[in-house]
RNA sequence: GUGGAUGUAGCUCAGUUGGUUAGAGCACUGGAUUGUGGUUCCAGGGGUCGUGGGUUCAAGUCCCAUCUUCCACCCCA
């Protein structure tokens, strides 16, 4: 027999089924998109490595798929290295690109590049795969969609109030409940500041986000294994602790970090963000939360993740403000902020709500039989007709058995049968079959045109 | 990258302390029904048991390696 044909790990085919239901996510996305004022974009599936490495930390550069250099790449590389099999140094000789990573580096590629065609605030909406050389799980895959929407090129709040109002209507039309979660990074900072260590502030935030997961005492063992002292930690709990809803959270962290410059400014941008936001009637919950710390490298001031209410699953969008993405391409001074919708965990957590549409699937509405030989010319005539008045409709490639086609239109959900055998053909009235009912009649194809269109 | 589980027909799985020809359900094909699907009945096709080594008279079953998928960690959508 032959080879039992497979696809790489973390990579899925979809059917049409997952494919409609995959499109409903889309468009609802796309439509919320559009209706606040953003443009699409694409960009290439593979960038320059020299775009995307040192982008996401030494984490994210281990993640990159590199694609091998054309031709005789081996004959170029250094005879040394590969004597030495060192396959970090060889990569850098035998690999000059890479599939993107995440579709907010390449999108300031391109604002770079085209610095002087925008005109700025840029508002663009990009909807494409991204890879990612992670051991796939639930939730995780190698390859997976995200949906961006970024504005950049302003510095107004007024970008962040759209981007949380955006993700309250999009899960609002998919029915999904989420909490939104809200931070700054400039808030993490004033934390570092006030208990003297501002230089851990990666160290102190990534065991801080952790905070949900594994608890407050696990996160005073990280922060000793990472050789903080006890006094910092002690100056870190009530900060950690802080409960009750934002409103007091805000006050608690004003005492706590409200005379550094940075924990300041931080509470001042979320507490003029959440104003905002108070004019508008959210379907989500907002919260404040000081432990979410994210992805960080590149974040300079708000910090959104969104969760799912109903299902334990990993974050389903997230993102953030950062003011000087474009620097590292030669644009300094462009700030902008963003989300990204995980289009494959948006997939998951509706799975597990049974939150989809019922008739997602695309499918025609009539299928015409068969019979063969004058049947076959006349039935052609039909669908025509069918179609030109828009229709979806299809006839049945061969002359097959009745029970086949039956069959046939049965499993692909095709609400009519039309029956077009010697009588129908020569007294031009149509046998009509509704598939679910089971019931057939009688009927002109002006007649046939109407019902199956109204269905 | 680290740790744990897993792999038998297209799919979901059974297979006794190692023992002769590896089973079931679903799916598929044909028939009962030569112009009627989704229900029923009958028949049929389909497997070098993930791959490669080893132990044994004998391996789907035991041992080792490797790959796959899944789960957790790291990290993340």
């Amino acid at each position: 027999m032959a080879q039992k044909p497979s696809i790489p790990k973390g990579t899925r085919d979809f059917g049409p089924f997952e494919m409609s239901r995959r499109n409903y996510i889309f468009t609802t996305i796309r439509q919320v998109f559009e209706k606040y004022g953003y443009q699409p974009i694409e960009t290439p599936a593979m960038e320059n490595l020299s775009t995307l490495l040192g982008k996401y930390g030494d984490e994210g550069d281990k993640l990159l798929f590199k694609i091998l250099n054309s031709g005789d790449f081996l004959a170029k590389a250094d005879s040394g290295l590969l004597q030495e099999k060192n396959s970090i140094k060889l990569s850098t000789q035998i690999s000059e690109k890479g599939l993107r990573y995440d579709l907010t580096v390449p999108f300031a590629r391109f604002v770079v590049q085209r610095r002087n065609d925008i005109s700025f605030p840029f508002k663009r909406y990009q909807m494409q795969p991204v890879w990612r050389a992670d051991r796939p799980q639930k939730g995780r895959y190698r390859e997976f969609y995200q949906c961006d929407v970024d504005v950049i090129g302003s510095n107004s709040l007024l970008n962040e109030v759209d981007l949380i109002r955006m993700i309250d209507e999009i899960f609002k039309r998919l029915n999904i409940k989420v909490i939104i979660k809200l931070n700054n990074r400039k808030l993490l900072s004033g934390i570092a500041q006030t208990i003297n260590q501002p230089e851990r502030l990666t160290d102190i935030t990534v065991a801080m986000d952790k905070l949900d997961k594994i608890g407050v005492e696990k996160v005073y063992d990280e922060l000793r294994d990472k050789g903080l002292s006890q006094d910092a930690i002690d100056h870190l709990e009530p900060i950690l602790n802080l409960s009750g809803n934002n409103t007091s959270k805000l006050n608690c962290l004003k005492e706590l970090i409200g005379d550094t410059s940075d924990g300041s400014r931080g509470l001042a941008e979320l507490n003029e963000i959440l104003s905002y936001l108070n004019q508008f009637e959210l379907d989500a919950e907002i919260e404040i939360d000081q432990s979410l710390a994210r992805g960080l490298n590149y974040y300079t001031g708000a910090i959104i993740e969104v969760k799912a209410a109903d299902v334990m699953m990993g974050s389903i969008c997230g993102g953030g403000r950062y003011d000087n993405l474009t620097g590292i391409f030669g644009l300094p001074d462009v700030s902008g902020v963003g989300v990204s919708f995980g289009a494959d965990r948006i997939y998951d957590v509706l799975t597990e709500l049974k939150g989809f549409p019922e008739d997602a699937a695309t499918t025609s509405k009539a299928l015409l039989v068969n019979f063969g030989g004058k049947e076959t010319e006349y039935a052609l005539q039909v669908l025509q007709q069918l179609q030109v008045a828009g229709v979806a409709s299809e006839l049945y490639p061969d002359a097959a058995k009745m029970k086949k086609q039956m069959k046939y239109a049965d499993q692909k959900q095709i609400p009519f049968v039309v029956l077009i055998g010697e009588e129908e053909r020569t007294t031009g009235i149509l046998s009509l079959k509704n598939m679910k009912t089971g019931e057939q009649q009688k009927i002109s194809l002006p007649q046939l045109i109407e019902i199956v269109m109204n269905k």
